[in-house]
DNA sequence: TTTTCAATACTTGTC
DNA sequence: GTATTGAAAA
């Protein structure tokens, strides 16, 4: 983050700067056009930091100088330094900034990194107090889901009632507030399987440890349970740290908390900065209590304010903090700013999210015409599926634009596969890798032989490959799979036996060839199939920066992403949790309508308490912009397939009057909208009710220069005519054609579920989507 | 065992 | 609307 933008420029910083300072000897350079608390919070070097940062307040500026500062006045090496980020690509770019800022590159820094890598880092040097090999897997959610289905199979538990990915949450749940499975507590555990949640939490993690694999959660669980049992090994760690300083600590949950108070101690030098009013992640077990409660674990703490504004035009800000205002329970921040009030922040009715999407790249159009940089833009949304609709119209007029977060490179199945083949090579005895890569390419080894060969190689405690090498030997299998797994043992016997001799990369294609892979693709005709091998040339390609296979195979598993082209002048596209940390000129903020943001979902989850986290999320999304946002909202929207209308977000009516235009657009009355007269007007009052729309109202009266317009209710009426969604058009006796059974009669109706006599096929229950009237 | 079809599910997402 | 998953058919 800039932060800096030549507009908002501080006067008393220009000042600073220009004028050599007087009577102070020296200053180092890096101290210059920091304000005066930015200043404090980096000098406050010794004893217990809490920095209260608000959005756009140079945070992340404060944080590098900070570190700066520390390794310049030779406080501390870089190695006794411990600084957490929330993600990797913060770590990096903290550390390039640094480099940036003290000249030349730091060497050193092994403990800057986030929770989990440094976590890692610390269970690999005492795995064994941990029950596992310092050459542990690390699981990805993936392989941790498999495992537990194997657990809920073997213990007859009925998937449907009782998904594995139920479970794999209830775990995770446990994990990220600190318990092991004898710390859950009783009532807890009765919420799965009748009440063997806890007995299943506590087989997962024996099985862990039999497979030598740790998953994200043991990163930091395992490690606190290590330096908890182990005075001597946290003393020594307490040694080292002489500096500790964490990033977004308001979305810290409960384990790191736990693992860093016991880092600390109670006289630590810890720095954490974060702002409560960020706080995104409490669904993934974040707890803001902890910024809350800073003070009273570090008695006598520092606490040090930056409210000072950078980034953002004061209508933004004024905007952003009116929304923000409507949360209870914040710390409660003053945000403020300089310079010229800037541009309203524009609201605007749309029809429908092709409309949506239609506005967003013709305002992204102009504003590039008029000279702003493509890459200046961002639209976030609420939920990844909203970004279809703009990748669609992108693609069709041809505008350069880039996914922020998306599905990351490691998940995709064919390079978790060659990961699969690779961490075989590196670690014969990981299963669940064998497992995986069994049958991939078909080699004839179906879920019978693969049952089969898992209870021959539990009987004689021998890790699958091993175990495939010898069931060939013997008749227990037929003649065609035995074959095929023999080949697959011998196969990697002579590739492990290569990988000791030739570089990794040459092992990977020569693995990923000889095993059939990629022939498998090059046959599979469908669309995806040439985007995969793709994938796979650049992931060999990823590999050519690592030294050896092990090294390679430990960055994946701790960093799912592959560093991403951020080349190019091209539009930002991306969640508004993937846009935590980033700013832009121009934001778009789409789909601003009760039910997708706020999201239903997390309302009725969360409650009220939902709902704030919703609203710090609108917080966040408007934050991020420095000159101008659009926000705009759909009447219609098709969720799930079927069309729904609905109301603008309770948050357009929140942000403050003076800060907001508001457009209705052509397209929401355009066409031939049935205008009615009164016809269900009850039925739709509510959308008179919410505030977005007497906004909307109130704006446009007001506006006087606006072409009169009918009102919205009748555009509400008529979408609802229109959306008759779920009645069956079918009645019996119909007379039907489906795509597999022919033609038919529909012998009896059942909501959307219908009977149907076939005249080749006999009576079949289907689904009315599926036939078609003949 | 493999393929195909029908049924189901479907925020946010670091590591 | 679509990707994934599971059960039946080949």
């Amino acid at each position: 983050m800039s932060g800096y933008g030549d507009r908002y420029r501080d006067p008393l910083d220009q000042a600073f700067e220009e004028t050599p300072a007087p009577a102070v000897q020296r200053e180092p350079a890096y101290l210059a056009g920091l304000n005066k608390e930015q200043r404090e919070a980096v000098e406050a070097v010794d004893g217990p930091v809490l920095v209260l940062a608000g959005a756009g307040t140079g945070k992340t500026r404060v944080l590098t100088t900070r570190l700066a500062h520390i390794l310049a006045t030779r406080r501390a090496w870089p190695g006794q330094i411990l600084s957490v980020t929330f993600t990797n690509k913060a770590a990096r770019e903290m550390k390039e900034r640094i480099g940036a800022l003290i000249g030349g590159v730091v060497e050193g820094m092994q403990w800057l990194g986030t929770f989990h890598s440094i976590g890692a880092r610390m269970l690999r040097r005492h795995a064994e107090l941990a029950g596992l090999k310092s050459n542990f897997t690390n699981l990805d959610a993936d392989d941790q889901l498999r495992l537990m289905k194997q657990l809920l199979e073997a213990a007859n538990v009925d998937e449907k009632r009782w998904p594995a990915r139920t479970l794999a949450a209830l775990i995770d749940g446990w994990k990220n507030r600190g318990l092991t499975p004898a710390d859950v507590p009783e009532g807890e555990a009765h919420g799965f399987a009748f009440g063997k949640g806890k007995e299943f939490y506590r087989q997962y993690q024996e099985r862990l440890k039999s497979l030598n694999a740790a998953d994200f959660g043991d990163l930091l669980l395992d490690t606190l349970t290590v330096l908890r049992g182990n005075a001597d090994i946290l003393a020594d760690y307490r040694e080292r740290f002489k500096y500790m300083l964490v990033d977004e600590y308001q979305d810290t949950n409960v384990v790191q908390y736990l693992w860093l108070k016991l880092l600390a101690g109670t006289g630590g030098n810890v720095c954490v900065v974060g702002d409560d009013d960020q706080s995104i992640y409490a669904w993934r077990g974040a707890e803001v209590e902890n910024i809350l409660r800073f003070e009273r674990d570090f008695p006598g703490a520092k606490v040090i304010r930056l409210e000072r504004n950078y980034r953002s035009t004061p209508a933004i800000l004024g905007a952003a903090s009116g929304l923000i205002a409507a949360n209870k329970g914040r710390l409660g921040k003053t945000l403020w700013t300089e310079g010229d009030t800037g541009e309203k922040i524009r609201v605007q009715g749309v029809w429908d999210a092709e409309e949506e999407a239609r506005n967003v790249a013709s305002d992204a159009e102009d504003f590039h015409r008029q000279g702003n940089a493509f890459a200046q833009m961002a639209i976030l949304v609420r939920a990844s599926f909203q970004m279809r609709e703009f990748e669609d119209r992108f693609i069709s007029l041809g505008l350069p634009y880039r996914v922020i977060g998306g599905p990351r490179f490691y998940e995709r199945a064919e390079i978790r596969d060659a990961l699969a083949y690779l961490r075989l090579i590196a670690q014969p005895d990981d299963d669940l890798a064998f497992e995986r890569i069994v049958n991939k390419p078909k080699r004839g080894i179906g879920d019978a032989s693969v049952q089969a060969l898992n209870k021959y190689a539990r009987g004689r405690q021998s890790p699958l490959l091993a175990a495939a090498g010898e069931i060939a030997a013997t008749d227990e299998l037929p003649p065609k799979a035995r074959k095929a797994l023999a080949e697959l043992t011998i196969n990697f016997a002579r590739w492990s036996e290569t990988a000791r001799q030739l570089p990794h990369t040459e092992i990977a294609e020569m693995v990923l060839d000889e095993s059939g892979y990629t022939d498998m693709l090059k046959a599979d005709k469908s669309a995806e199939a040439p985007g995969r091998l793709e994938n796979l040339k650049e992931f060999v390609r990823s590999m050519e920066s690592f030294e050896s296979l092990a090294a390679f195979l430990e960055h994946v598993s701790l960093v799912m992403e592959i560093a991403q082209d951020e080349t190019g002048d091209r539009i930002n596209l991306m969640t508004l949790h993937a846009a935590k940390g980033l700013e832009f000129d121009t934001v778009f903020l789409p789909g601003w309508e009760e039910g997708l943001f706020p999201s239903q979902r997390t309302m009725d989850e969360s409650g009220l308490a939902g709902l704030e986290e919703e609203r710090r999320l609108a917080y966040v999304g408007l934050t991020r912009a420095r000159k101008r946002i659009r926000i705009s909202f759909a009447a219609n929207r098709r969720v799930h397939g079927s069309w729904q209308s609905a109301l603008p977000s309770r948050f357009i009516g929140e942000l403050p009057q003076d800060h907001v235009d508001t457009v209705v657009d052509e397209g929401f009355y355009g066409g031939n909208v049935g205008f009615r007269d009164n016809a269900g007007g009850q039925e739709f009052a509510s959308t008179y009710d919410s505030p977005g729309w007497r906004r909307a109202q109130a704006h446009r009266a007001s506006q006087g220069g606006m072409r009169p317009r009918p009102p919205l209710i009748e555009a509400q009426a008529w979408t609802v005519q229109t959306s008759d969604p779920t009645a069956t058009q079918f009645t019996r006796g119909d007379r039907v054609f489906h795509q597999k059974f022919g033609y038919g009669r529909v012998t009896s109706v059942e909501g959307n579920k219908l009977t149907v006599d076939f005249d080749k096929a006999g009576e079949k229950r289907v689904i009315d989507q599926f036939v078609q009237r003949a």
